[in-house]
Parts: C-alpha cells; structure tokens; sequence
DNA sequence: AATCTATTGATAATCGATTAAAAATCAAAA
DNA sequence: TTTTGATTTTTAATCGATTATCAATAGATT
C-alpha cells in the first residue's frame, strides 16, 4: 500500500497535476478519512454517482478508490448491489480491543528489543508535541483536534516502528484505523474526560527504558480503558 | 426467463449470468490464482491492456481487479506507472514465518478453548480425506495436487475457525497466501519429499485434546520446518 | 388471498474512446 | 563522449455512454 505520497507542488485548478498521484488516490485518501471521522456514516450507501458529484470527480477513480477500501475493509462491496460503508457492530469492540492488545504487544516487544537512540529521540520530540497539543479544541464539549490525533496516531505508531515485521505493523494500522471509527461515532455522543497524557508518559517511560513486560501491560490497559469508555459512551 | 433482442450478442460462456458475480469478481479470483501459483511471475509487469486479452474482459473489470489485490499485497501499484506483481524477497521469509508463527498461534490458542464436537467432527472429516490425497501428482517430481492444496487449506482454516476475531482470522490468511507464493517458486525448483502428514496428525490430535501448549508448538514446527526447506530450495 | 410471472424504473457494471503522463528516441551542444 | 532538451511513442488513467442486473410493482393464475 506504499503509494507515492508527494505532498509536492500542487496546482491550484485539479490539486492534481504536479503531484504525481492519480485521481484514484486523491478520492481515496479523501474517502478514507470521510469513513474514518464518520462524515460517512457506518452503514450507509455509497452510491458511485453521488460520490462523483462530492469529489468532483469521474465515476472510475471513485469505483477504484472503493474497490481499495473494500480490500482493506473499510467499505462493504456486494457485487451487483453497490457500495456500502462497513457497518459498526458494537458488540464486535470487545474483541477488536482484545486482537488489538494481543497484536500490538507483540509489535511493542519486538520494537522495545531493538530500540536505538535515534528511535527515542523521536518518542520524546512526539511526546513532547503532544504534552502541549489539547485533546479537543474545546473545553466545553469534544471537538476534533486533528493536530492532537495527528501526533496521537504517530506516538502509536513510532512506538512499534521497531518491529521488523511489516505485516504485523500493517495490521496494527488497520486495527487502528477500526478502533478509531467506534471512537469517533462515541466522542459524537459523550466526550470523557481523561488524563490520556500520563498514560502515554507511563508507557513512553516503560518503553525507552526497555521494560517491555511493564510498557505491554500500560498499553493493554490503555486499550482496554478505551475500549470501555467507547461502549459506555455509545450506550 | 430472461429475452434478448435477436440482435445483442450473446455473452461468452463465463456463467457470469448466473452467478450473481461481476466480472470483476471473476478476474480477480483468476488473477489472485495465476498470482499465488506463480503462474504470473513475482515482480512482473501487469499490463491492463494484456491481461484484458488473457482473460477476455474489459480493462474496467481487470483494473478494478488489481486495485483489489493491491490493497492486499498481492500485487503493488505505483501511480502513472501501473501495476506489478507483488516481489517475493527470500530475505523476508524468516520473518514472515515468525509473524505468521505469533498470529497463528494465538487464533490456535483460542480456537482451542471455544472447542464443539461439531469442530472436532470437521476436522476429522478432513484430516482423513488428506490421509487419502497425494502431495504430488507424480512420484517423480513435484507435480501440484489442487485437490491436497485445498484441503491442506481447509485443514489450518479449519483449525483456528472457532477463533472469534475475524480480523486475526483475516490476518493468518493473508500471510498464508504470502508463504504460499514463496513455496511455489521454491517447490519449482525442489521437491523436498517430507512426511506432512504424521505432522498434521499430531497436530489434530492435540488440538481435539485440548492441549493448546502441545498443538501450538507443534504449529510452529511446522511452519518452521517449512520455511527452512523453502530456503533451501530457493538457494 | 396468496403466489407467480412480466414490466418497468433505478442503479451498478462495463465498454470503447479520449486524455494525460511517462518513457524512449533523437538531435544539438558542451 | 556525455549531457541536455525537445519530440515522438507508448502506456496508464479517466471519461461519457452503453449494457446488464436488481428491486419494486402491476398483472395474471391458482
């Protein structure tokens, strides 16, 4: 899935000429974080006609950007009927988190055994950012702060880098990206406050002083607490 | 019964009518086999135009086809530059095996406990019928069984099945079609004869025992071994 | 009334042709 | 000889129109 990311020049009329990316890839990165923050809404139709019109775009880039995500499972495709978002099953979050914990441990300890200097600076800059970053833009209730989820999904995945399966990490991205749906949809209902910055100090600490058996159980705890706050949050 | 006007041409015989699959359906489970035999080589170029003639639909169908594959790692695509299929680097295999190894074992682990009679029956029903199949179609050399491979499949599918996440199901499928395509370049080269079977035997056994420790030991000998002798044969 | 069987209207899938981009070719200059 | 830049050729991506399929409905049959 390593596509050519040129954030390079972009001209001002398609966004498109220069960069190097197909209209394809443009829809689907588009489409993708529609699905993920729920401006998408799980279950619904997703009509080629009707995203064409959205995007502005032809109906081939947008049927090959859904056939991409279907792969990946974020979208549903039943052939001869069309396109759907993929449902959120609540009663499936249980199990995600508990897949999510099993495979994220075992990324977090082979990427804890072979840690180097360079490895954590980049957790202290990452920590560092996000020590100052508020988690929503509002004290009063949730709003997204995409500064927050930008550093939050790197302190993530810089953990785990480490890890020299690239298929594991690549999980680990997809469950991610599954979890952070359901989370989206609850933020919608409730916002819970939460001191998500110490847990994160606590895990970073276990994990550069190589204590994977301490940085797995924070970071099994720190999914679960999610997890759990996510279903109360969804009633 | 559907009528045609005396004057369409009537489609192919595909059976496509019928099914209720889309030609895309079609070409990418033709394309996804000529991909895991070897039959189109890793790393080779993958024109639309030419696969539209190898397999006689439209270039809609066969891109959509590839966009699928791609978003599975079956194949990779670069924008402007069209597809390839997916490298095989032999460098990788250890730690595909590994990965595949860990996940493996944990969807075991869990299938293990949730165990049914009518789990049990399944696979007695198939480690018989494998009892029965050939490796080989020939003594000589290697000469591929579909029969022994699908049930070779339906035999480690079977035993993680009662595992209740699909993902980390979806996931051990995924790599066992990747150290698929590495057996198939390394049996073309040798056929190492080896006694599978008593292997697959032992792991039954243990697995309807209960005996999780036992059987996921054994899982990982196995796919240990043959990754070792998949090396070899690659050189 | 309940169950089939056509018809129709809507929409998904596909095709053929067009457009846009990259690779190859070649000519002129350093 | 090597480099550079323009030109042609090839190939990928995209569009607009067409075809196939489904779902709802109306009519027919038991």
């Amino acid at each position: 899935m390593a596509r050519k990311s040129a954030l390079s020049v972009v001209s001002p009329s398609t966004g498109i000429a220069q960069s190097g990316l197909s209209r394809t890839s443009v829809v689907y990165e588009r489409l993708r974080q529609d699905l993920l923050h729920g401006d998408l809404k799980a279950g619904e139709k997703l009509a080629v006609a009707s995203l064409s019109i959205r995007y502005a775009f032809g109906a081939s880039p947008v049927r090959e950007a859904l056939s991409r995500l279907s792969a990946e499972g974020l979208v549903e495709q039943i052939d001869q009927r069309g396109f759907r978002a993929a449902a959120l099953d609540f009663s499936e979050l249980p199990v995600l988190t508990q897949t999510r914990c099993e495979l994220e441990s075992l990324a977090l300890r082979e990427s804890i055994a072979l840690r180097s200097k360079a490895w954590e600076d980049a957790l202290v800059v990452i920590v560092h950012h996000l020590a100052k970053t508020p988690r929503s833009l509002s004290d009063e209730s949730y709003v997204r702060n995409p500064v927050w989820e930008d550093l939050h999904a790197q302190f993530h995945t810089t953990l785990i880098a480490n890890c020299p399966s690239r298929w594991l990490k690549q999980f680990c991205s997809t469950l991610t990206g599954e979890a952070f749906r359901f989370r989206q949809v609850a933020a919608f209902k409730s916002y819970a406050k939460r001191d998500e910055h110490t847990e994160h100090m606590a895990l970073f600490q276990a994990s550069i002083d190589g204590n994977a058996d301490l940085a797995v159980a924070l970071l099994q705890a720190h999914y679960q607490r999610t997890s759990v706050l996510t279903s109360q949050a969804a009633g």
